[in-house]
DNA sequence: CAGCCGGATTTTGCATGCAAGATTGCTGCC
DNA sequence: GGCAGCAATCTTGCATGCAAAATCCGGCTG
């Protein structure tokens, strides 16, 4: 067992939940390491043994995975781990756009009071604030995570729509499909800062498309805010090694 | 079989599936048919001495449908049925065109060979031979529904993209997402004609997009052909009494 | 030598039962 | 009369065990 197997240790740190949201927790990260081959057929009863949880809440587990889109169920019985192409990763992020342009468009047509932006704009502020050293630390990195997602969740709940916000959370929860996918890792935190100040600078654009009420504006702009993660994923695809290194690049397909 | 449960009857039809499918297809119909009051909790045994399956199968209905966004799982355990605002129906039918709109674009952008065209082709020329009489029979409606949903589903094939179709089916599984929604009464039958008309001039124009490479055009046209079941639904509401026996319209709150 | 068929083994689907946690109603105190 | 605390009951979470279905493997036949 070369990297370890998180079940094996620190049970105590998510021994208060349920079962089933422990296995959920645990073989979410088993899959996304890359723990099992894409296409490989994942057995219920040595996983159960692994976990340390029955079967009942493992199979709980696996059906959230798969409608999470990680596992495929297979028609004749068993799950079997997702393999996605670069073609299925660049789609993902784009379905991710699509989604939170029209959360910015509508949350500028249907924005009543200034001061809803209150959100957003404390997320830029702190954004800013991170990058007054001229080097980037790792804690402003993952500052920087911390804030996009702020960002980000804002964003979807600005636009006063449960549908939509719901569409936009299954994207962001598909392999690649987060707002911070491709940044999880230090590797990148030295040519990182160029891209935190673009993403910066396009949060603070799309803000102020919607504090003047422009939809049409925010909805382009939120759209090609999500293609910043395509320049990550391409940066990563140009280094085999370092693209295994980031979270999920074991899934990819090359 | 007018009204009456399902669950009492008619063992037989599914018999041979799984007890999980039996009730995940019960239950969805028992919600949709407003057997529960929204907002009140679920409680397992009844239901599944109800239903004839164990709590086992039972809870993965209702994870399922939970899933789907018919029901919600509350934090302090326990699943209740979901309520839909007409701004959550509204919401959910721009979502499918968003998607739709998309998809239409990818399906122009990545078409390589026309006769892949055929599904929608074809689904356009069968109704087009419904509309030889000059009345519509129930037959012919429900023939249309057919149709309908095939040139649906050719859309989301056409677009080459997982990720997306994946969202569209989702977002059409949705109550009142689906494109066929607020079509499945016969109270409709006699204004439908027109409306059918209006829909198979959509179908063709956007057919005719795809064809033609125009990306934007089909897009744009897509994402309007979905704003017909907005006409549907305005219809629906008008009269009270109507929208209850419209399927699903129960879980409406006015 | 390849393909097919049948039995052994594995694997999943599900029912039952039990224990922990939540809920409700009652009682006693303020 | 209202509220807090407690207890009884109900409800859910989960483990175990069994049966059916699927898979695998070896032998047989063409």
């Amino acid at each position: 067992m070369p990297s370890v197997n998180p079940a094996e240790h620190s049970p105590s740190e998510s021994r208060s939940a349920s079962q089933t949201a422990r296995a959920t927790l645990l073989l979410r990260e088993m899959v996304i390491d890359g723990q099992f081959r894409p296409g490989e057929r994942i057995k219920e009863i040595p996983l159960s043994t692994r976990l340390h949880v029955s079967r009942i809440p493992l199979r709980l587990a696996l059906e959230r995975l798969a409608h999470e889109g990680l596992l495929e169920i297979r028609a004749t019985r068993g799950f079997v781990v997702q393999q996605f192409s670069t073609t299925d990763i660049y789609d993902a992020i784009d379905l991710r756009g699509l989604l939170e342009g029209a959360a910015a468009r509508l949350a500028a047509e249907r924005l009543r009071d200034p001061r809803d932006l209150a959100p957003l704009r404390d997320s830029c502020v702190a954004m800013e604030a991170l990058f007054d050293k001229r080097k980037l630390t790792l804690e402003a990195f993952t500052g920087f995570i911390e804030q996009n997602a702020r960002f980000h969740k804002g964003l979807a709940d600005l636009c006063r729509s449960r549908i939509l916000r719901r569409a936009i959370q299954q994207a962001s929860s598909l392999p690649f499909g987060s707002p911070s996918a491709f940044l999880l890792t230090q590797q990148f935190v030295a040519d990182s800062r160029h891209l935190f100040l673009v993403a910066l600078d396009h949060h603070r654009d799309i803000l102020d498309a919607i504090a003047g009420r422009e939809g049409a504006r925010a909805e382009t702009l939120a759209r090609e805010h999500a293609r910043l993660a395509r320049r990550n994923l391409d940066a990563a695809l140009k280094d085999r090694e370092l693209l295994k290194s980031v979270r999920g690049g074991k899934l990819i397909e090359l």
